[in-house]
DNA sequence: CCCTGATTCGC
DNA sequence: GCGAATCAGG
């Protein structure tokens, strides 16, 4: 079916690979029932290798060229092939590809006693949500407001009453009990809820 | 468990 | 030369 590397299909591979696509996203683009491995193996027999960061900083440490498994079963047999397992990693090729590192977030030296001390920094905001990592005093309500994972994440920071929570957070974190009017209640709260997230 | 590239080796 | 199997890691 495949019929082998022809010249259109290695120079879609070069160019895709030069591109920054995944081996495996190349393979299903390529498709043909190329195989991720398969791009893989073509890319190095063309001696294409480093490349962008595509989602891994590749070789992050100088991996100590597997001896293992087949090596060591290969190993096992009287080693006629005189072949040495891996004299020198070889620093791969120059580090020309200037590497794309993105600055994660600004984190300050060290600030935990500030943390404590919610004296200045904090004017305690009347919009939930204001407060962040860096900005949550002590004694701002420590619900949580949107994906945690987002750098838009923050705080509800208002004053906190009950526990580490403002008042109104304080009846969602501590409920105390299902009133009787259970569903409007639930309701009613899922509601008055949806905003703070 | 998903993904990534890297490597080995039988074919 | 090819690529499945395997490895190492995020």
């Amino acid at each position: 079916m495949n019929a082998g590397w022809t010249e259109d299909r290695v120079g879609a591979l070069k160019k895709l690979w030069l591109e920054g696509q995944s081996a495996s996203q190349i393979a299903k683009a390529l498709g043909g029932g190329v195989t991720r491995n398969a791009v893989i193996g073509k890319v190095h027999r063309l001696g294409l290798s480093g490349r962008a960061a595509p989602s891994q900083p590749a070789r992050t440490t100088f991996r100590t060229a597997r001896p293992s498994a087949k090596a060591a079963a290969t190993a096992a047999a009287p080693a006629t092939n005189a072949a040495p397992a891996a004299p020198a990693p070889q620093p791969t090729q120059a580090p020309s590809a200037p590497r794309r590192i993105e600055a994660v977030a600004p984190r300050p030296a060290a600030v935990p006693t500030q943390l404590a001390q919610p004296s200045a920094p904090a004017p305690m905001p009347e919009l939930p949500g204001t407060a962040t990592v860096l900005t949550l005093g002590a004694h701002m309500c420590k619900w949580p407001i949107g994906d945690p994972s987002s750098r838009e994440f923050s705080f509800c920071g208002r004053r906190a009453s009950e526990g580490v929570y403002c008042i109104e957070h304080a009846r969602v974190a501590y409920q105390p009990q299902v009133r009787k009017g259970a569903k409007d209640g639930a309701t009613e709260l899922a509601r008055s809820l949806r905003r703070y997230m």
